[in-house]
DNA sequence: ATGTGTTAATGCC
DNA sequence: TAATGGCATTAACACAT
């Protein structure tokens, strides 16, 4: 009640300054002090005005605040029963918290200053007294401090920076010599903590907690460093980030030779390690020391650059730091948590800290506990040991693309690229997710789970090229304008499924039924699980795969049943005594003819279909709203859909992601809805599929195969990829199936017989790639421990 | 109730 | 001249069991 105003302000005044929190200056890290915020943020909005960009990021703005809105409404509704009890919960984990806080480690965290740009400085001095950024005039990286002053930012386009410092030198991203760089400060860091963990090529937490152990017994000469000749005349050292900086050494400004010794307290050490780092590199970091992460965190970037804070471990001086500290200010706070908390009146953590209770109701669980943990000044205190990686992904921006044959060849560029990440850390995973991004920065995502863990390009491709060409078609014969793809694998099987799991299956098939013998050779899976095996270091039994549920099981129930007789994966026709040319023209045959048909194959899919049709057509623009029409109760407040269809008639132009609407309605409601429910028609076709699969195998070991479903040879070698290759096959048959009713002919003809073989796709060409590398503070994939 | 799949949103550097 | 990134995770929802 008493923060009422909240609300309105946030609801009302939606245009002018709230659009401020995300196009405007964010001066929330260092070096952004006492600057003209005004001026600034003027030019950029100026810069940005009437861009698809800004146009995007307005609408984005809008939904944060309907969110905050709905989140004040919620507000309204509860009662001082519901807080009353939400506190007691609140209280109790309090107390657990506090019971369980851990003040004994000792952690630090360090980041190079304007890393990239003092790399630049350093090798060139040219540009020591200039304002630059590192980058492009599309994007920076990251800038000096001198470029800061005119509110020139990592993140910034240099478009933009250049209006606000017309004389700022750009400099393009150099990644060798920064992972050179980097190398260099790694080396040091790991003599502190052999375990310690970095978060980018400039950045990384140790925990010193040991090495104080040790260092406690050393002797001084163990603790001096001298400066190094080469490097001493103290121009040239640091790279000017600020003249005035706080230095960090006295005896450093002296005379050359001089040795420093360092004491034994973590100040100390923290303080040799960025001498060292300095003299190393010529550059400098600032390092923050705490007795957890989180607080650690903060702590480097307080006395930024080139200094250093410690908060010593006690509950008090935590709690003190606290205090005052902006809730921005913690990682993994971003500029909308900030917004919906300044919404009810929180900027600080004590704030954070008052409000607890209010928050429990109104965040999810992992959200207050979040906050309840900031609050209390509790992070973590151990670096965790490689937490497994729950996807992977790779995109790309690119200038607008229209033409659909680019984009398949993009696609499958990606996949390329994705294959080779995954192969490289020996993942497989079920979920293939493709991302677009239109013109109008409008973002999209669609994914796919496949039966089978994939790696591959192929299969990879299999599934991203549907689900881009269900977007293809979705606006056609408008073109999909785009500036951005990405393909993402998730899902991944676990280790210890990951091997045991397909050799079971081999050694049941070819063993008929014993699935005692699992030294079947099985090429791919067994080198790639190998590799997990070794970096998760699972020391899971062997043979608990027996009982993973949902894949093996279906794929013996199956096989006991058809090794006899061969079912086509069309008609469903069981064929005795064939052999296998003559089974594989029958499938040729039957796809051939369900193509002419129009009939769909699996009759499951035929009520789906109509079932679907059947369906009121949507009613919101929104996509996700077409297929949740009846059930989401949040839907019922937009669904006077009779007069508010808004934002479709701008489609016009042939934007791409909503055009769907009126032209495709009932075609786009079938589809959609076909993906959502593909569970049901999936689960017999894929049986099928499995059935065939099979059944191949049991005659025909070491063939050279014809796909029954994309009519492609393949190897047969492995035959738990040829198994897999059908299956994926026949997935996608199903999910195209329902377009055979609408499309083009050529386009189902395409479909059936995959993109693979008889496509039209031309083969990868080299695309316009606008930026990739320059990328803030990218940081190369599988950045982890070992790689230093 | 719990789990799984899909998509949008968020945050990090 | 035109021009605003790449990556991962989680929240939120729908749906199935």
């Amino acid at each position: 009640m008493e923060n009422r105003q909240g609300a309105v302000s946030s609801s009302c005044s939606s245009s002018g300054a709230d659009l401020l929190s995300r196009i405007a200056l964010n001066d929330n890290k260092a070096g952004m002090e006492g600057l003209d915020r005004d001026k600034i943020n003027k030019i950029i909005l100026e810069t940005s005005k009437g861009s698809r960009f800004y146009e995007n990021e307005l609408k984005k703005e809008q939904q944060v605040n309907q969110r905050i809105e709905k989140m004040m409404e919620q507000k309204a509704r509860i009662t001082k029963e519901m807080m009353k009890q939400a506190q007691a919960e609140v209280d109790k984990l309090t107390c657990e918290l506090e019971r369980s806080r851990e003040l004994g480690r000792v952690i630090v965290h360090v980041d190079m200053d304007a890393f990239y740009a003092a790399v630049e400085m350093r090798d060139c001095p040219e540009l020591k007294d200039k304002p630059m950024a590192v980058g492009s005039m599309s994007m920076l990286s990251t800038s000096n401090y001198h470029a800061r002053r005119f509110g020139v930012r990592a993140a910034m386009p240099g478009f933009i920076a250049k209006k606000l410092c017309p004389n700022l030198v750009i400099v393009p991203t150099n990644f060798d010599k920064y992972r050179a760089v980097s190398a260099q400060v790694r080396e040091i860091f790991s003599e502190y903590d052999p375990h310690f963990m970095p978060m980018s090529l400039d950045e990384a937490y140790l925990d010193l907690t040991e090495h104080m152990e040790q260092r406690k017994h050393w002797p001084e000469t163990m603790r001096t460093y001298y400066i190094c000749d080469a490097k001493t005349e103290k121009d040239e050292l640091s790279p000017v980030l600020f003249e005035d900086s706080p230095s960090s050494s006295p005896s450093l400004s002296g005379a050359d030779r001089k040795a420093e010794v360092f004491g034994t307290s973590a100040e100390e050490a923290v303080r040799e390690m960025r001498f060292r780092i300095q003299q190393k590199t010529s550059l400098t970091a600032s390092a923050g020391i705490a007795p957890n992460m989180m607080l650690a965190k903060v702590c480097s970037d307080k006395n930024k650059p080139n200094g250093q804070y410690r908060i010593p471990p006690e509950r008090q001086a935590v709690m003190e730091f606290i205090k005052d500290l902006p809730v921005r200010k913690v990682s993994g706070v971003g500029k909308v948590t900030e917004k919906m908390l300044a919404a009810l009146g929180i900027v600080n953590c004590d704030q954070l800290g008052q409000q607890m209770a209010l928050l429990s109701l109104l965040f999810s669980g992992t959200s207050w506990h979040n906050f309840l943990h900031i609050s209390l000044g509790l992070g973590s205190t151990c670096m965790e040991r490689d937490s497994e990686r729950k996807s992977m992904s790779t995109e790309r921006t690119f200038g607008e693309m229209s033409d659909a044959e680019e984009q398949y060849s993009l696609c499958r560029d990606l996949c390329h690229d994705l294959a080779q990440d995954l192969q490289r850390e020996g993942l497989k995973g079920k979920t293939v997710t493709l991302k677009l991004k239109n013109v109008k920065f409008e973002v999209k995502s669609r994914a796919f789970t496949v039966q089978y863990a994939v790696c591959t390009e192929e299969e990879i491709f299999a599934a991203a090229k549907d689900l881009l060409k269900v977007e293809i078609d979705s606006v056609s014969p408008q073109p999909l304008k785009l500036r951005l793809m990405g393909v993402r694998v998730s899902g991944f099987i676990s280790a210890e499924d990951k091997k045991p799991l397909q050799r079971s299956i081999m050694g049941f098939l070819q063993k008929g039924g014993s699935d005692s013998d699992l030294s079947t050779t099985n090429t791919q899976s067994d080198t790639t699980s190998a590799k997990s095996l070794s970096t998760t270091n699972s020391g899971k039994d062997a043979t608990s795969y027996i009982n993973k549920p949902g894949v093996l099981k279906p794929s013996f129930k199956i096989s006991t049943q058809v090794l006899q007789c061969l079912i086509c994966p069309v008609c469903n026709k069981e064929m005795k005594d064939v052999n296998l040319t003559a089974f594989n023209s029958h499938i040729d045959e039957c796809l051939k003819g369900s193509a002419m048909d129009n009939e769909p194959t699996g009759s499951d899919a035929v009520e789906e279909q109509e079932d679907l049709n059947s369906k009121p057509p949507a009613s919101s623009s929104e996509s996700k709203t077409l297929k949740s029409s009846s059930h989401d109760p949040s839907c019922n407040e937009e669904k006077p859909s009779t007069s508010i269809s808004v934002p479709v008639e701008e489609t016009d132009d042939g934007s791409d992601f909503k055009t769907p609407f009126f032209s495709h309605r009932t075609k786009i409601n079938g589809k959609r809805t076909v993906i959502h429910k593909k569970k049901i028609p999936l689960s017999e076709p894929s049986s099928k599929a499995s059935q065939t699969a099979n059944s191949l195998d049991a005659v025909s070991k070491g063939l050279l195969l014809t796909c029954p479903v994309c009519s492609q040879p393949q190897s047969t070698d492995d035959l738990a990829l040829f198994n897999r290759h059908v299956d994926m096959c026949l997935n996608q048959e199903v999910l195209l199936e329902f377009r055979e009713s609408h499309p083009p002919v050529d386009h189902s003809d395409l479909a059936l017989k995959g993109v693979r073989g008889s496509s039209p796709l031309p083969p990868s060409k080299k695309i316009k790639v606008l930026s990739t590398k320059h990328t803030i503070d990218k940081f190369f994939k599988g950045n982890t421990r070992q790689n230093i």
